[in-house]
DNA sequence: CTGAAAGCGCTTACAG
DNA sequence: CTGAAAGCGCTTACAG
């Protein structure tokens, strides 16, 4: 590979020239230039970014953790918005998938600081709490999680306000007796998800408090989902729900199952919402799942901005609003459409 | 951040020997070498990458470019077999997520010749034919795709074989008339499949030609799941399959909803099957999905080390093995067990 | 507008 | 077993 000592013999000038060129530096001659560019089209020399590194003295390079994330769809929205950020900047994502407290996440970190990475974001596939470190000398954003301490700046879904928000549409579509088969009570995620769903309750003059339920648990150390079972128990009930609300798209999956096995159409006998907007599924189901989307790709953008301008507030973690995706579930035949309140 | 140069100082030695200890090579006095770890270990000293890449002219990146990977959770079994024989080989791994042909892709393919990486591997989400071209001095490995010239090493399951197996299992519990729904016509791994569903009741004596059927198809540009459809019509009809093979685990998630509501239970009154082994897909569905899992870790293994060992052989494209992952869906009540072939 | 010199933090090649 | 010198490919700091 021909280096910037090459290309200044070749365009017959010095080395502190054509490096003027490289970082588009003004006060060079143009036809100097020119000669500059037409030798390193020739040579197709690229600069060594090691040699810029070590003698700037800075790497450009964000470490982005990803623990979990790769398994599912969520992480792509997430690198994406944090790609985008670091490129605005100029500034390179050094990708890594961990598990937390892991070999990986070891081996990540001390890369990182022997890449001389310059900030670090620690990313993970649902809303938690974790416990890591910083590396000396990088600022460590957490996106998706927190820490016990709020030591760190952190970006997480506003579970609460999508709660809330979805199932007031529920409710102003003709919802009189909505269920939310919630996510394991030990997320962080599913009680402030269950306060919104009962606050938004209240606010219309529904009380749903004895409508949440667990939809998944944490058993052995393993997630397990159970919105099979308990969907296919409330169905056969006499006083079944006219709605349900779940706590991820894979427990509306589940319903949906359970439904189809009970003789109930999704979208005609039964009302289903749900959190995520994940693919494929959202594709896959029929009819079409409407659900919150969380707004992956906005966290991931912000926690770039964040790892790249230090300095600014730290806690408590930023909430980012969530929006539903609406598609065929959110209705049931049983609504009178004269119930539905207007909005102006 | 401090040096090797102030390491030996702290030690009363010089930059070379701290140098050795760093890099454990023999021949230095055990007190010398003590002195210096507690040198290291007081001031927090971890080498700088850069300058090592600099000197030795060997940077010990891989690239390794995930197309459209980390939408599914085959990702991060590509990405973990790929990252275990790196660190085997002391390399490091540099993850990008691209688009192919697109920007992202580019972007990442310069960083690659900035960063001076020994080699590329370039991964697809399913197997597929790509058009890309190496970069020059490294090496390109391709992981679940290969070019139209066999020009670069690649590796991809064996979609044939995978097909042959699965088929003979359900004809040996019972299937006399199986139906493979199988993935778009376009895709590289549909014919090989429905190749191997023909060949594999052949074997067995049965004449499965017109029982293969598209549950997908390429419209506009994008994949169009049609398994829902499909298979509530095949479920309709007077002459019903006793099984159903599909193309994937999102196409037997549409079947299982269309069993349901045609009144009837995936593992007892229709057998199925499938391809992908896919989280949470498969641990979702009640009950649960038997699948061919693909063998993407040892893909992902044998593609890194590929790359590390160049001058290998270049095409045809290895074509590694799947194996079943049993669950309760491959069954049905109609089987009577006297009929199921032994095999000794 | 241009260039010579120094130095980033290491490893290589060599001499003791 | 140890160390002084040179150099990897750049950018910085400075002088013209």
């Amino acid at each position: 590979m021909a280096t910037q000592e090459q290309v200044a013999r070749l365009a017959r000038t010095s080395r502190k020239t054509v490096s003027r060129v490289i970082n588009n530096e003004p006060l060079v001659n143009e036809k100097t230039r020119k000669r500059i560019l037409a030798a390193i089209e020739q040579l197709g020399y690229k600069p060594h970014l090691a040699a810029r590194v070590m003698r700037s003295q800075e790497s450009n390079i964000v470490g982005f953790l990803a623990n979990e994330v790769a398994t599912t769809w969520s992480s792509t929205a997430l690198v994406s918005g944090a790609q985008d950020a670091a490129w605005k900047y100029g500034k390179q994502l050094m990708l890594f998938n961990v598990d937390e407290g892991g070999e990986r996440e070891r081996l990540a970190l001390e890369q990182l600081q022997l890449y001389r990475a310059e900030a670090v974001i620690y990313a993970t596939r649902y809303h938690r709490k974790v416990e890591i470190e910083a590396i000396p000398d990088a600022p460590l954003i957490l996106l998706n999680c927190f820490d016990a301490h709020q030591k760190y700046t952190a970006f997480v879904p506003d579970d609460y306000q999508a709660a809330f928000d979805v199932t007031s549409e529920m409710i102003k579509r003709g919802a009189k007796r909505p269920v939310f088969l919630n996510l394991a009570t030990a997320t962080v995620a599913g009680p402030l998800r269950a306060k919104g769903f009962i606050d938004a309750g209240k606010a219309a003059g529904l009380k749903l408090g004895g409508n949440v339920m667990e939809g998944a648990a944490i058993e052995g150390g393993h997630y397990q989902f159970h919105g099979y079972e308990v969907a296919a128990r409330i169905l056969a009930d006499r006083t079944k729900p006219d709605a349900i609300l779940c706590g991820q798209d894979s427990l509306a999956l589940q319903v949906y199952l359970a439904s189809a096995e009970a003789g109930m159409r999704v979208g005609r006998d039964i009302a289903v919402a749900s959190f995520d907007n994940e693919e494929p599924t959202c594709r896959l189901l029929v009819p079409g799942l409407s659900t919150m989307a969380l707004p992956y790709y906005e966290m991931g953008y912000a926690a770039m901005e964040a790892a790249l301008n230090p300095g600014a507030k730290v806690s408590p973690p930023s909430r980012l609003p969530c929006k539903l995706v609406d598609r065929q579930s959110l209705a049931n035949d049983g609504w009178a459409p004269s119930k539905v309140p207007r909005r102006r």
